[in-house]
DNA sequence: TTGTTATATTTCCAAACGGAAATATGGAGG
DNA sequence: CCTCCATATTTCCGTTTGGAAATATAACAA
């Protein structure tokens, strides 16, 4: 129980399943989803950790960057089964069509921060 | 995105999922569900109704009681396929066989209220 | 009508959640 | 060593959430 409710829980924000719907696209970086959805830096390293703790992302390190991708499914099934599903669904919801637009104008060479 | 959100966050409480389990073995009134769960009616009227705008259980008017059943699905695709899905996760979940044992020793016109 | 019963709604409280600002960590390059 | 830079963690704040108690609603019965 404690494993569907930690994915269910884990989608049931927009901000989150925006994510998964970007890494879906592509593998990005923590800074690219940042300025893909704006929103401060440390609240998406918490979805992040979110989504990854649920199974459905995981990281791999690159020098100072961490790029995220979707889960492989292997360390939660339900995790596998909704990471399949959201392949098709939302492809038409226009909060994820804006975003899906926006990521290939995101560079992370080019993104500045204060 | 916002059905999607509704279906997630509805399903992302034990208490919900587990009334979801309980109503795959059969229609139930409110009072039988409280019995099951152990929790206070109200909540248990709360919970429903999230489930309900979810469009995950459906009910109807029997009299003084309501007997709340898992919906057909026409009203969200997301609820409908969320509800496939649980036909067959948890089913040996420990938390779920006990309600399913216990489920067939409620009879509503036994339970007692203070 | 009055009373009784099942359910819904309201009200309140403590805990959890999403968010941002400040701070800490840790790798890359002087 | 020290300084950047990307990310993680901590801290705090306002909002939401799950829960129970109290109250309201609605349907049956006398």
């Amino acid at each position: 129980m404690k494993g569907f409710i930690k994915v269910t829980k884990a989608l049931s924000d927009p901000n989150r399943v925006k994510m998964v719907k970007m890494l879906q696209k592509k593998e990005m970086c923590v800074c690219e989803i940042q300025a893909a959805l704006e929103i401060a830096q440390p609240t998406v390293s918490k979805h992040l950790k979110i989504l990854e703790e649920a199974g459905l992302v995981e990281y791999q390190k690159d020098g100072l960057w961490v790029n995220y991708r979707l889960a492989d499914g292997r360390s939660s099934p339900y995790a596998a089964s909704f990471l399949g599903n959201l392949k098709h669904w939302l492809e038409d919801d226009p909060e994820i069509t804006g975003i899906a637009e926006k990521i290939p104008t995101i560079r992370r060479e080019d993104i500045k921060r204060k």
